[in-house]
DNA sequence: GTCGTAAATGACAATGATTCCCATGTTGAA
DNA sequence: TTCAACATGGGAATCATTGTCATTTACGAC
């Protein structure tokens, strides 16, 4: 399973999406970088931009997160597991780590007999700037 | 902010939503409890399901968790601030509390400047039935 | 450089959850 | 009982996301 079958052919398009994200350090919707890119010149059909993210996602490029009205926004993360401190009002986003909690985390799990433990933890808060 | 503005008449429609929650012990899309509604007879328009849960949600009364495809799903949960190990195949779900990570979690916002600090937490795995 | 083909793209239709609208039904205080 | 404010529900309207499919394109082979 490490073979995260990800994009197989390299396109003006997947290109695109992939500066407009790294341009940006907050978490964006589909619909953001489609407009993103749309203003930017490099318009981009909005189903690709949907194809494009979800594909990174799956091979693990870009992390995703829903907002609180369900839609998906994803974000150019470093590599590793990690979780986010995320600005509630301007969408300023923070990487952060969590050893203990991770270790918590699949205790408690193990404890209830699960089994294939994986979790979410994101933090929400107002930050110095807003 | 402690009037949540709940309901505010007691009804038909909001009692058999009350105890379609009560039956079932796991997470479920408005959907799901409309369909378990119309098939345990006390049949409620969909639209109703909708605003029901959300003021419920809002009232404190259950808890609200996003589906891996962003669809909301609500249950009835015990007061107080916990999280949940939910397991993806049955959808079985355990209350967990863990004081450490609340605290680790407002330390973490805090010492990035975050105020009115929230987290969402949720452990998924497969159970010991499944 | 040219080909051939599988992969990728994108306009548009289709889906599905959720919300809006609004005419009608109910609750609950007086 | 009366009545106004609140609640209901059926259907239309939104909006994100996915499916369809004809056309275009990347890229390895020749």
């Amino acid at each position: 399973m490490t073979d995260r079958s990800g994009p197989q052919r390299r396109t003006r398009q997947r290109a695109a999406v992939g500066e407009a994200l790294a341009e940006k350090d907050d978490f964006r919707t589909t619909q953001q970088i489609h407009d993103d890119l749309r203003r930017g010149g490099a318009s981009v059909g909005l189903t690709t931009v949907y194809r494009t993210l979800q594909a990174m996602a799956d091979g693990g490029e870009v992390d995703v997160i829903r907002t609180a009205d369900g839609e998906a926004a994803y974000r150019r993360c470093s590599q590793g597991h990690h979780h986010h401190l995320v600005c509630r009002s301007c969408g300023r986003t923070v990487e952060i780590t969590g050893p203990t909690v991770e270790k918590w985390a699949d205790s408690v799990a193990a404890s209830n007999g699960f089994r294939e433990v994986s979790h979410d933890l994101e933090i929400f808060g107002t930050c110095a700037d807003c």
